[in-house]
DNA sequence: GGGCCGATTGTT
DNA sequence: ACAATCGGCCCG
């Protein structure tokens, strides 16, 4: 005699890695509207739609892997479908998932979830305790402590695309997907504040 | 070691 | 307009 299907609870899948090692930018504007997973180390699960994207890839001036390989961007050579988390401005982490084939670099920044106090990649990590414990952690297993499921289709003209944020070089590339209309997404998409950089130019003057 | 830069954010 | 704040990376 067959068992019974034991009753288990409705989980959220994950994407496969075949997903991932796609072209950064299918990858981008695939993840908008896909639903971020994340279990704290007390179990708690919180999710939330991804609702705005930067692409980032080899070649590319603004991508930390531009020189090569190092330890911080060497995650972004491995295979796909693994978070890359990096340290910034002292008192930042951001999150990334890489792209691409293993030995190509890619990632894309996860820069806004539609939940309370994600709207930035800083404030987002800062949020759901994202730092540099989750850095090459698979998201390919449901109910790991990182995931990340479909989520409910968008449609092309949801979607609004823009040049990245708070970048120095490149800046001309439209590489950044987001949903148009969403509260969380990052109010003002230009590049008119100073980096540190421009300011120290302006003080030598 | 030294010095500079930065895929941010919030305040002045 | 700019301060907070520190790891990464390049150079020597």
């Amino acid at each position: 005699m067959s068992r019974l299907n034991p009753s288990k609870p409705t989980l959220s899948p994950a994407y496969p890695q075949e997903f991932y090692a796609q072209d950064t930018l299918t990858v981008a504007r695939a993840l908008v509207g896909a639903t971020l997973c994340r279990k704290l180390a007390d179990g708690t699960i919180l999710q939330g739609p991804i609702v705005e994207v930067e692409a980032y890839t080899q070649d590319d001036p603004a991508c930390h892997a531009a020189r090569g390989k190092t330890p911080r961007c060497a995650v972004m050579f491995g295979p796909p479908g693994f978070a890359y988390v990096y340290f910034i401005y002292g008192m930042y982490y951001c999150l990334n998932v890489v792209t691409e084939a293993e030995g190509t670099p890619g990632a894309v920044l996860i820069r806004a979830v539609g939940a309370e106090g994600t709207n930035g990649p800083g404030k987002l990590c800062r949020e759901w305790q994202i730092d540099f414990a989750q850095n090459g952690a698979s998201l390919l297993k449901p109910n790991s402590e990182l995931w990340i499921a479909p989520g409910a289709p968008v449609t092309e003209n949801q979607i609004g695309i823009s040049e990245r944020i708070g970048i120095s070089q490149a800046q001309e590339h439209q590489w950044r997907f987001f949903l148009k209309g969403n509260p969380s997404v990052t109010k003002h998409p230009n590049n008119k504040s100073k980096t540190n950089k421009q300011k120290q130019e302006r003080k030598r003057t």
